[in-house]
DNA sequence: GTATTGACATCAG
DNA sequence: TCTGATGCCAATA
């Protein structure tokens, strides 16, 4: 699998979460690895930041529930409008997790 | 081919 | 809450 169709699949992962739930890269990481034989966080992490625009980015959070730097307030609105259970500023990862 | 880097994960201070 | 240390792994330089 090549690293740009890997970015596809994480993507398309990304835009298949519902609404009110969120996924941690971790996560995704490991819904993956299955399909693509990799399986590093760190990757997902970078594959956001170059091409997160145009997915619900504010979906994906670290694994304590903290949305992602850079557009904190913006994540935390809209999280909050989809009905993410938050708690403070960070997401409830016990109710919010979502897996495939 | 080696080194550095990073929107991570976890644990300990 | 925030560093630091460790482990991890692919992209970049």
């Amino acid at each position: 699998m090549t690293p740009q169709e890997y970015v596809e699949e994480v993507l398309s992962l990304v835009e298949r979460i519902p609404e009110g739930k969120v996924m941690s890269y971790g996560a995704i990481a490991d819904a993956l690895a299955e399909i693509s034989g990799r399986n590093s966080a760190r990757q997902v992490g970078s594959i956001m930041a170059r091409h997160g625009g145009g997915v619900p980015w504010h979906r994906v959070v670290n694994s304590s529930g903290r949305t992602p730097p850079g557009h904190e307030q913006e994540a935390r609105q809209r999280l909050l409008s989809e009905g993410v259970p938050l708690k403070g500023d960070h997401v409830d990862m016990t109710r919010a997790a979502w897996t495939p």
